[in-house]
DNA sequence: CCTCCACAGGAACGTAAGGACG
DNA sequence: CGTCCTTACGTTCCTGTGGAGG
């Protein structure tokens, strides 16, 4: 028994790894060398210098989708400008925040804060003192401060007033000065802005056009040559990944995902070579994994919400092999909700808070609701299931508290 | 052309949990 | 302890609306 533990460990270990190099194909990971975003990168060094002569830098706005660069451009450009403002003597600091995380004014203002050794609690202070500490703080030398706020349409959703007093700091500021560098994947979040925070945030402009299937295969190959030992892939692996990405919108973020899990898959195979069908194990893989991690860190209620649409789900698919054509509506999954809350003893919400439920599904892409008119019959959201329905039955089925509601009957609403 | 269904989704507010501070 | 703050999660009440059927 042991001994041939002991010879597979040897096997393993001896068996030659694909891998040179695994973390080069993490998205953690900032490459020394941008592929296909130099105009990009000079663009924001531009603007950016003025900080190293001691001038406020124009406040940026960065447009893109995910995956295509922007964060890493940005950190990137950000620690080369701190490096640089060393080696001169300057004083600047460049902080990165991501809205996605830290998203609320209180959270950003406190997290600045800190930065400048300022003991901010998590919670407790009104805001507006943790602003007052974080100027204060600032504003002890003369220094060029450059907030990135990546992510921000996320901080503008719950109030702009953070990024209002932040674009007007400069005028209460002595010594100090500030720059903004917004960071954003979605284009018209610049519409529920005030307008005054519009114009001044917006002095600058940089757009991200997401890659094409040619740049993403460059990028790939840049990183394959320092992630995996030589011929080790085969050669259609790297266009399919860049494919396959560039379908879903240019992102690269996702091909490197791909590249790295096809690895992964060989390597657990023991094979000695990723081949293209390594790639799409990969492709449905990760599309699993991610509806399985976000399924299952549902709250409660959601879950108890996604369960009646994939038990609707299930009987419509029965009642279409009748031949009856039958889509879902929000009444429909309200009612079986409440059937089962009520089996299961568990508080009944509102219809209004259901549909709120409802809409983060469709914002999280495990359900896929439109808003139609049946005319005469009213007017509601179809709701389709975007995920496999198998799939999802059985890890919301792993939750203790559904686990009773095994082989509930829609139709009849009971077992 | 008008009506009226069956909801969508905005606004305001309530409650609880979690923490700072005097 | 009570007073201030925050955020998360709900509720109540509300106005708005595309288009089938009259």
């Amino acid at each position: 028994m042991t001994s041939s533990l002991n010879q597979l460990f040897t096997r393993l270990l001896e068996s030659e790894s694909i891998f040179k190099n695994k973390e080069v194909l993490r998205h953690s990971y900032t490459p020394d060398v941008l592929v296909h975003r130099d105009t990009q990168t000079e663009e924001l060094a531009t603007i950016l210098v003025s900080a190293l002569r001691g001038e406020t830098p124009s406040n940026i706005l960065i447009y893109g989708k995910t995956g295509t660069g922007k964060t890493a451009v940005t950190r990137y450009v950000g620690k080369e400008l701190e490096n640089m403002s060393e080696r001169m003597n300057v004083k600047c600091s460049v902080i990165y925040v991501n809205c996605e995380v830290i998203d609320t004014q209180y959270r950003l203002l406190a997290n600045l804060a800190r930065h400048f050794g300022e003991d901010i609690p998590m919670t407790g202070w009104p805001t507006d003192q943790v602003f007052q500490k974080f100027k204060e703080a600032l504003d002890t030398q003369e220094q060029v401060l450059i907030v990135i706020l990546d992510e921000i349409d996320k901080l503008v959703k719950k109030g702009d007033d953070v990024l209002y007093n932040l674009s007007r700091m400069n005028a209460n500021l002595k010594r100090a000065k500030v720059s903004i560098i917004g960071v954003s994947n979605d284009l018209k979040f610049t519409d529920f802005l005030d307008p005054r925070v519009k114009s001044s945030l917006g002095e600058e402009e940089i757009i991200y056009p997401p890659y094409d299937a040619d740049q993403i295969r460059d990028i790939l190959y840049q990183r394959a040559a320092i992630a995996y030992n030589d011929n080790v892939l085969d050669g259609s692996v790297i266009p399919l990944c860049a494919a396959l990405a560039a379908q879903e919108h240019g992102d690269a973020r996702r091909a490197l995902d791909l590249l790295r899990v096809s690895g992964e898959i060989a390597e657990r195979k023991e094979e000695r070579k990723v081949t293209e069908s390594h790639v799409r194990i990969a492709q449905d893989k990760i599309e699993v994994d991610r509806i399985v991690e976000v399924v299952r860190t549902l709250p409660t209620q959601s879950k108890l919400v996604l369960f009646s649409i994939v038990m609707l789900n299930l009987s419509v698919q029965n009642q279409n092999q009748l031949g009856q054509p039958s889509t879902i509506t929000t009444g429909e999954v309200y009612n079986i909700y409440r059937k089962m809350c009520k089996s299961i003893d568990m508080d009944i919400l509102t219809q209004r808070r259901v549909t709120d439920l409802m809409s983060e599904l469709d914002m999280l892409g495990i359900i896929n609701a439109m808003v139609v008119s049946k005319g005469r019959y009213g007017r509601t959201k179809e709701i389709s299931l975007s995920v496999p329905v198998k799939n999802t039955y059985d890890v919301l089925i792993e939750d203790y508290k559904l686990n009773p509601l095994q082989g509930y009957n829609v139709k009849v609403g009971y077992f």
